[in-house]
DNA sequence: TGTTAAAACGAACGATCGTGCTATTTTATG
DNA sequence: CATAAAATAGCACGATCGTTCGTTTTAACA
């Protein structure tokens, strides 16, 4: 906010407000004018910092990617053993999915999903995203366990938030949380 | 088309086609002018079977339901021990994510993730297939391990459909049906 | 087959969508 | 402080949304 022209800040709030929005109504439903009004900016004043809404589709995805990085993955650097990393980038995320500052889930799950079947590029983004999300994990579970599955242990584990959010926002299943820790480790004792 | 009368079969004409239409658009993208003109049907004719376009939205859930239990679940009560019947399920439940008679990816999943945050009846409806589906899988979870952790289990089961689906439909992994299943047997092996 | 009810249509509605245009306000800079 | 540039607002557009209503076509049944 310092030496930020006046249009990034702008661009930054809108953006931000758009993971928000995006996190409850999905990036299908994510609307300018709703959108606008809820920052106190008119619809063109909005709309004039992108090019077309797919691009405010894209972007905040982007956006949403790197509020992950920045509350997930980036900490994990701190853990020296890169065979601890698994664990903790996995209770990392299941915290992050239970309550991060979204008033939603998370966007990048979502839009893996709303968008696999329609081509443009929102797809493309969410393939890229999620891809590079994958490949992450690949490599911790291969940290993890030198000599076993990576690339299943990584599917089970991804899989496994995906289920978490399920269980914990559409079903409000209080034991959700217990049931998925538990299942992670079963996943680490093969 | 026997003794149904002809409302009830344009009804079901209108379903069918509404899931193979929400399969790639999901829920919240299934609108109505599209799908009449898909079914060669006026808009207002169509409208006339449904009060309101939630309770479209609602049967063709249901109706998405229907057949997953008819594809998936139905078929394994022909297997006796009933010990088998989870990786019965869960490979039948893998071959229809792959190739159903849908255009595109499992409505009821991703109506799971799309209106986990929405209020209303479709959400209501999401969370009545989800958990149906959810506790039938306990069940199987249960009777494979009786001395194992059913919910656990049946959360990674769920979890790695979940991340099936999108490795097969958004990142188009030709390897993501074999790592599926070396991750589903390594779940089994605990 | 003639009558009646059901089903489908056509047109229109108010609302909202994404998106341009032009004017006005605000910011940055000499 | 003046001025150029950037940012935002206002307004309108064509399209599409869900929905209603009156009419016409079609099916069911005596």
């Amino acid at each position: 906010m310092i030496d930020l022209a006046k249009g990034d800040r702008t661009r930054a709030r809108i953006l931000d407000e758009a993971v928000d929005l995006a996190s409850v109504q999905g990036l299908g439903g994510l609307t300018i004018g709703p959108l606008a009004e809820r920052l106190g900016l008119s619809k063109s004043g909005l709309f004039a910092h992108f090019q077309s809404k797919e691009a405010l589709q894209v972007e905040t995805l982007d956006r949403a990617a790197d509020l992950f990085r920045t509350d997930v993955t980036e900490p994990l650097r701190a853990i020296p053993d890169r065979a601890l990393r698994l664990r903790a980038f996995f209770e990392r995320w299941i915290a992050w999915l239970d309550d991060s500052r979204l008033s939603g889930g998370c966007p990048i799950l979502a839009a893996a999903i709303e968008f696999d079947d329609v081509p443009g590029p929102v797809h493309d983004a969410a393939a890229k995203h999620f891809g590079e999300l994958q490949r992450l994990i690949v490599k911790f579970a291969r940290a993890a366990q030198p000599d076993g599955d990576p690339e299943a242990l990584a599917a089970a584990v991804t899989g496994l938030a995906m289920s978490h959010l399920v269980r914990v926002r559409l079903l409000a299943d209080r034991k959700a949380r217990a049931v998925t820790l538990r299942a992670f480790e079963a996943l680490l004792v093969t």
